[in-house]
DNA sequence: ATTAATGCAAAATCTTTGCACTTTC
DNA sequence: GAAAGTGCAAAGATTTTGCATTAAT
């Protein structure tokens, strides 16, 4: 049994799970520290599964993929979609946009007040915005 | 043998094939009719099968990636990321936006002067913008 | 104890590939 | 006839699911 809540160094996680409603468990406090812990990034389930394993951790992909989207679900995280085949989360949850560094398959963030977007927005009657994508995509000028 | 060149209702599809250095096969033929000859539309590759077996017509979904994908090479066609696992092609070729219908999975063109971008741009180094991609997702109000 | 989460392997999706056969030029 | 394109089935890649086991409350 792990008493996590006196654990010090999981302390934090704990908390920033149990304040979403989900319990902290070993696989989720781990994933936690990674991805809350550090500077912003975007992961794919893959990449996360390889820092992982980096880490001496053991959880499987299944379980990766499981907490990603629970994360989301909750507002941990947000999915960017620039990749058909691929799908890359977020830990940066306010607005922003993204460049996307083809080459690489990397994204980097953009602060939502470098775009200045004028819309004249005819939304379907019943219906609502639900977010708003800009993505720049950047490639070798070659 | 098909002499598409004399049948009338091929005539513009071989054409536009020609100009783009495709062979106008019957296969890439029929597609080029569905896809160019009617409103602008976007499709998936299942869509588009789907569309070719209700023309009665027999077309492998091999042949319809393959040829969506050279169709794009050649500036014929789009690629819209909007879901990851799906992959849309658009045949409205000019600089536009879209909004994503999350409920139907459905795509809908935004014009262009629709929306304003002001953006600074910080381009690393040796490199340049190769697209600009804006989504608006639209959702059930609820 | 009860309820939820995990791990695994299997299945589901979507897409690409290899190669024999066919069609176009 | 040479070169290119097609179809099929098989392989790839990513993601999801079912269920028995394990862990958290």
């Amino acid at each position: 049994m792990l008493d996590m809540d006196n654990e010090r160094p999981y302390a934090r996680a704990v908390q920033k799970l149990r304040q979403v409603g989900l319990r902290p468990t070993r696989q989720r406090l781990a994933l936690a520290k990674i991805l809350f812990e550090g500077p912003n990034c975007h992961v794919t389930a893959e990449i996360l599964h390889t820092r992982v394993e980096k880490a001496n951790l053991n959880i499987s992909l299944a379980t990766i993929y499981n907490s990603l989207h629970q994360f989301t679900d909750v507002g941990l995280l947000k999915e960017v979609v620039v990749d058909s085949g691929r799908t890359y989360f977020d830990t940066n949850i306010s607005e922003h946009h993204h460049y996307f560094l083809e080459e690489e398959g990397r994204l980097e963030d953009i602060p939502v007040d470098k775009i200045n977007i004028n819309m004249l927005p005819d939304v379907p009657e019943g219906k609502k915005f639900s977010k708003v994508d800009v993505i720049i995509h950047v490639a070798e000028e070659n």
